[in-house]
DNA sequence: TTGTACGCGTTATCAG
DNA sequence: CTGATAACGCGTACAA
């Protein structure tokens, strides 16, 4: 307390110590110090003693932000950009994805855009401005061309779920056709013959991709179209809960739906298991409680693809540079019911 | 591109620009190039218009972590520790802070201690070297005593869903023993007469908190002892279901259940919507299929809870330095079913 | 073993 | 209107 350098701190208790503080307590340096805080040899263990008391008393913690600035290292923190941490799906996938980065001491900021293309334009620009190390990002926008220089610099960025328009990156997706094509055929296993699909708008490129597959597999599988049904539009699980029952009502002989989400399926089984009709469901994203509502789903688990885009990023942080961007799909396929997560609150 | 000075970021393209570079490409000192980046009108137009043009060309955007360091300012960046962001009530726990915090511009960063005290810790201290501007946190510790001199130094904690131990903070918490009343009533209700509770280890806070008052409650109930059933250290769902079928089958007479939380309450649901027995279920916590598995719930949304300590962390930053910390207890009661959430990958 | 200069990218001060 | 210079908290390079 002898030093008027630490004045300033105690006036605003808010500021942390800094090594000037500690330097000036224990009578040395700011460099030894420093020193003494990095764990440094060369320094005499009586000085390092002294440093060491002084940095306790002061609750002295090294200032990552202003080292990083100094050093230039690079930062390790990731941002990652969902459209709503709410839902189980997009919970899921910054699950995956925190818990991979963890592993290699990075650090997860996490934003939502609500599937508002403008934030989410904002949110990337505010987590560029905060030089984090990569982005994951699960698209709401419609160009991602504005991004073009900061890929080309060498920036890291993974997308999830859906490509990006416009842009050249890595990118990780869901096998839409395949894991659309492994429900009908799932469904024609168990004769069902007439076979509706419940998705959500078309103009989520998840949904239409889902749609378009649909359409195809069931026209190889040379279905008559008069025994297909398609409904879209579907946001909510009350809104497909509504629909399945118009649905069977309208078309008592469907047999077979297809769910192509988790929210939509959790409605349509609500029906189902209500209405005791002959109807299988298959949904298209596995969720925790399928099983009890005899829905059958794909492997579509949405932490291997959190997981999967961590890694992706992981790799491109030792080749930035790298032109050659990888477009990853990762196949799921229909499986046994799995037990549900742990929680102790 | 005349200048020596860029030239380093020319040899290594993951640097992004700096006003330096700006400054150099636009023939201007770096403070008239800061001036028009930062929209100071104390600049001609005609100089500001070079300088803008260079800046786009060159991709340039400011480092707000140098700006923070200079300016001195607070980060925006809010630090928040969970268990486990898949499971579904500490991910709703972060899309509720999440969400209030980000209307005050503020941003989460956001790390899982995986349920271990060790960890937790030096998530912590990595998120204090980073000096965020304050921390959320869902205790998984036994000891925040340690926690002490930053918090008298005026560092801004919220303690969500537990109290912390050995500290003097603010915190959010659940109305427990309220909830498990109301449960109990509920049960009672529907001429409920053999009552049991199904919970996770009692060295878990709230589940311990609930047995107590499940405890109490039943005692003030008049409820004949032998008429009451406590299952302790049920950790999944797979767990409750087949504890639920055993109790089922030894005490077949037991025809209401409280489970303690979400996870739990769906095994639970699992084995009663299968045996058929007429037996009523209660969960304490609110989730998406409770009302397909015909469960009543209490209103204890995870999303209300997160916005909760949201807004007694901003609270706190108005009065850093107040000593009067705020216990909050959030009161639950029972409802009916809502509509679950909606989604769009 | 310890200290002095200097720089990271930015902004504030105060001069020109 | 514009530009040197210093400073934020820290670490590196080089002396002492």
């Amino acid at each position: 307390m002898e030093e008027p350098q630490s004045l300033d701190h105690a006036i605003d208790p808010l500021a942390h110590p800094t090594l000037a503080d500690v330097a000036a307590v224990s009578g040395v340096s700011i460099k030894t110090a420093s020193r003494v805080m990095n764990g440094s040899q060369q320094v005499s263990s009586a000085t390092a003693e002294r440093v060491k008391k002084a940095a306790t008393l002061l609750g002295y913690r090294s200032n990552r932000i202003a080292r990083e600035l100094r050093v230039g290292s690079l930062s390790n923190l990731v941002g990652m950009v969902i459209s709503d941490l709410a839902n189980p799906f997009y919970a899921g996938l910054a699950a995956g994805a925190e818990e991979r980065l963890a592993q290699e001491g990075l650090d997860l900021i996490l934003a939502t855009a609500r599937d508002d293309g403008e934030r989410e334009k904002n949110l990337i620009e505010s987590l560029l401005e905060r030089r984090v190390r990569g982005l994951i990002i699960v698209p709401s926008g419609e160009d991602y061309s504005h991004l073009h220089q900061e890929r080309k610099r060498g920036f890291s960025f993974v997308f999830v779920d859906r490509p990006a328009p416009y842009l050249d990156a890595d990118s990780v997706t869901v096998d839409n056709r395949g894991g659309v094509q492994s429900c009908l055929d799932h469904l024609l296993q168990q004769k069902c013959k007439k076979i509706a699909i419940i998705a959500d708008t078309t103009n989520i490129w998840t949904a239409s991709e889902r749609i378009e597959a649909f359409k195809q597999a069931t026209f190889r599988s040379k279905l008559d179209p008069k025994d297909i049904f398609i409904i879209t539009n579907i946001h909510t699980s009350d809104e497909a809960a509504l629909a399945t029952r118009e649905l069977l009502a309208d078309h008592p002989e469907v047999d077979g739906i297809i769910a192509t989400n988790d929210l939509i399926a959790m409605g349509v089984g609500q029906t189902t298991n209500l209405l005791k009709q002959p109807v299988k469901v298959v949904s298209f994203d596995l969720f925790p409680t399928a099983n009890l509502l005899n829905i059958d789903t794909l492997d579509h688990d949405p932490k291997r693809l959190g997981r999967l885009s961590a890694e992706l990023l992981l790799r491109r942080f030792e080749n930035p540079m790298d032109r050659n961007y990888r477009t990853e799909i990762m196949k799921v396929e229909m499986r046994g019911n799995e037990p549900v997560g742990r929680r102790s609150s």
